[in-house]
DNA sequence: TACTTATGTTATAGTCAATAACAGTCGACA
DNA sequence: TGTCGACTGTTATTGACTATAACATAAGTA
């Protein structure tokens, strides 16, 4: 019973990423947040005022899948949207949700930290420059 | 127009795989195939007789999502599914199978190759280390 | 034999991404 | 100024993928 793609960056990129990020899901589970939420909270939460849009070309989410996730959010007190444009939307999080916005980074700041311990020290520093070279995308 | 993530292994993990993944999929369109049972043929091939259920457990799919997915293939003539226990399947690929099992190689052999080669050579010879051991998994 | 575990299947629900079509707004520029 | 093209957000729909529960059957074990 071989595993004939072992050898494969992109192949062992894909395993990885799916076990930790089901790893990450669960620790998130207890402030009912995904993983997208917690995401998109810790943006708005530097970026206070960016538009729907703007969050959406960053996390590679398009308008049409931006719509329902920004809603719930603000449904559930966590972000305002507010008309900055006519045509945009600005959004900032609401008191509870930068509080929730901080529970979200101290449960990512564990796990990040893990996740780094778990990568043997003379491979640590060269695991980010790496995914960032298979990663061209907005930040050119 | 900060992200404040980016400097998080798991963070940059996950939009890179989803990322790389997103183009290999559209590489394996041109075979009619889906990521994950181009993965299927690779392993099938070289493990014959392989059952389902070893099959999922390799690639952490499910029994019962698992099913539908063998049974696709076979349908499109690509794999067999041999009662080999009373209960299990063996599996094993068929002629066709085994020639569009080749032609997914190119192409993965083809596309990992482009990966790695983005990579700058002083990171390179690190990324997979670093990778497996953020993926215990079944090969403990 | 009886009990437990393993395998495969069906049905169902939820998450996530992709596409198309629409209304409204902005900006550029003749 | 007015027009045209691009941008923003929305709705509706679809497909891929995952997770759970329940079931039937077979294998292994005490």
């Amino acid at each position: 019973m071989r595993d004939p793609l072992l050898h494969y960056p992109g192949y062992i990129l894909r395993r990885a990423s799916s076990a930790a990020m089901a790893e990450f899901s669960l620790r998130l589970e207890g402030l009912g947040l995904r993983t997208t939420e917690a995401t998109i909270l810790q943006i708005v939460a530097t970026n206070p005022g960016i538009s729907q849009s703007a969050l959406g070309r960053m996390l590679d989410i398009q308008r049409a899948n931006m719509t329902p996730i920004a809603a719930r959010l603000e449904s559930r007190g966590l972000m305002q949207r507010l008309p900055s444009d006519g045509r945009s939307l600005g959004l900032e999080l609401t008191t509870e949700g930068r509080q929730l916005a901080n529970q979200a980074r101290a449960v990512i700041d564990a796990f990040e930290t893990e996740l780094a311990n778990r990568i043997p020290e003379e491979h640590r520093a060269h695991l980010i420059p790496a995914l960032l070279a298979l990663w061209p995308s907005s930040r050119d």
